[in-house]
DNA sequence: GCTATGATATTGAACGGTCAAGTATATTGG
DNA sequence: CCAATATACTTGACCGTTCAATATCATAGC
């Protein structure tokens, strides 16, 4: 039965409607040059027959695919991808577009985006957040494909869209010193991670700027192991520290375990700050003071963005920066002077 | 510059290599038919010239697109989505296909399916946790792309890969037998989700197969919040109970919370087992025993499965069925009989 | 020496749309 | 009343492939 489908064509549903098939594209490109009467009928028409244009065929005269790619580069670490791409699925839909997923490494990315490129996809969505490239490489490589990276990239020129490490950063370390502590420790994400490196910057810079010394500080990799070990490390350096700025809500997790095996008490003895405001952060023991990023209204902003560029090339490359929260938990408070 | 970039076709190709474009054709599809010397000679012009095929005009001809597409349906709840969505553009990249995302709820999904087929799209990974539908149904819908569920769905005959839930839940209530509970309740995730269901029962029947009433229980959501809530529930119906399989680990933290604020004791009042086996379980206090799925596998497995039937649409369908691990960790250990 | 054979290469027609240019008809204005 | 214009619709070419049918040629068989 449906093995013999021939497909409905442009040119059926002309017959049917006995237009030429020119009349038939126009309906469906909603263009003008059609009469309210034909144009009706043609519709009437398409939706009894359930015809769907090809998109290949489209593609093919076009040079278009109504298709994004979000192209993952060098992420290992999952816990924070998490639904990027279902957010970005949603977000490119409403717009009218397909998303593409692919995933690849710094070393295969200019082949990554040359397939992007022969495949028709009409915009890429970066999401690396590792990567340190140049603006001209990336222009080079992107063979004019529209691209918006989905990252903090501060020292890019290109269009991308992000929060604001630094502030965010700002956030968490001048909450402390609100609270009183001075001496405040850090465990941010590795620098190759280039959110670690802001981070790591901002902590150390806020600190100097309200004229006090950084604490003590260990890099973690984003996993809850990473924090455990980071903050032993801290702990076994002997500088001493009232409060700890840790890099991710995940690897607050691990410290928090680290804390407690040395019998270190939070918020007591060290109050604790963490990153994401994952849902998590409102269950640990005790519940995590921490900075909130609305991914979501990043992945959503980041297609919002491209499908812009794609509409109007010209438009002058810009930098999308959205601004995180503080949520206070318990895992923070004010510093009471010990009596000595 | 690039801007006059006339798109070199197979046409240009040939006109170098001094044959016609059907010979070009030939040497891009791996057909016979060229002689060696030939075939060299055009792939060396292709290199040089950087060309690549427009997928387009493939698509047009061949009605195929080498593109798979990842249908997630009514996935609400995020933390379980995780990568999947990257695991499983990695896994097509492999086998030659591109990866397209795509988010839908119940009623859209035979829109959902149509524009997948106007897409051309080769086969379909649908990704519904709570998808209930006859195979009859589904066929009707799907227009004959090649479908293959990443759920566990035992009561279909099409295709899926999934984790067997009852092998699953058996392990952690039998885990918990083994150790001498004979109360233990549950906080199955709800049955509106397939695995909510089948754990549910499983936990009920193999407790009653072993002679033993099942405990109170109380339905979670995923969320952390929910567990919460429904240890809650439990420990408030009155019911004693001295063990506790909890659907996921999410909802066990949330649980463990609830559990400390009645006094209640991990693991000297209660055992609790957890699900997943994510990284966190490794964190809380106690670190929890849990049940593991390997999900980058299920995903895999699953993009695996609708490769081979996409290259032969004949093969009878089947289940792929993969089985959990039970991970002990501190929160189950032996009853130790009050001395009542 | 002539035909059968297989390997290699070529040609023309799809595939299903879009685009640019064209025609036919009705409407307007001077 | 006729040219100018707007509206509605049509035609032919083209996008870059694949596919089926066909041509060419050297080699082998008899």
């Amino acid at each position: 039965m449906t093995s013999k489908k021939k497909n409905i064509t442009i040119r059926d549903i002309a017959k049917l409607a006995s237009v030429s098939y020119q009349t038939v594209s126009l309906v469906i490109n909603e263009k003008p040059g059609v009469s309210e009467k034909t144009r009706r009928k043609i519709l009437r028409l398409m939706e009894e027959m359930d015809y769907r244009p090809n998109r290949a065929a489209q593609m093919l005269t076009t040079h278009r695919s109504k298709t994004l790619e979000m192209l993952i580069v060098d992420v290992t670490y999952g816990g924070r991808l998490a639904d990027s791409t279902k957010n970005a699925a949603r977000a490119a839909r409403e717009a009218g577009y397909s998303l593409l997923v692919s995933e690849t490494s710094f070393a295969e990315l200019a082949e990554a985006l040359e397939s992007a490129e022969a495949r028709l996809v009409d915009g890429v969505i970066m999401y690396a957040p590792r990567l340190r490239i140049s603006d001209d490489e990336v222009l080079r490589i992107c063979n004019g494909i529209p691209l918006v990276r989905r990252d903090y990239v501060p020292n890019s020129r290109l269009a991308w869209v992000g929060f604001d490490q630094v502030y965010a950063t700002r956030l968490a370390v001048e909450h402390l010193i609100g609270l009183g502590h001075r001496q405040i420790a850090c465990i941010p994400p590795m620098p190759e991670l280039i959110n670690g490196y802001w981070r790591y910057n901002a902590w150390k810079n806020t600190l100097l700027e309200h004229g006090l010394e950084p604490g003590p500080f260990c890099e973690g990799d984003y996993s809850m192991r990473s924090g455990y070990e980071a903050a032993h490390q801290i702990v076994a350096s002997g500088q001493p520290f009232t409060a700890l700025v840790v890099g991710t809500d995940h690897m607050a997790v691990g410290a928090l375990r680290a804390l407690r095996e040395h019998g270190i008490r939070i918020p007591e003895d060290v109050s604790i700050v963490g990153y994401d405001n994952t849902e998590l952060s409102a269950y640990t023991e005790p519940p995590l003071t921490t900075i909130q990023f609305k991914f979501s209204k990043q992945d959503e902003l980041a297609v919002k963005y491209l499908t812009e560029l794609i509409a109007d090339p010209q438009i002058e490359l810009h930098q999308r920066v959205l601004l995180a929260d503080l949520i206070i938990r318990e895992s923070t408070r004010p510093l009471i002077d010990s009596p000595s």
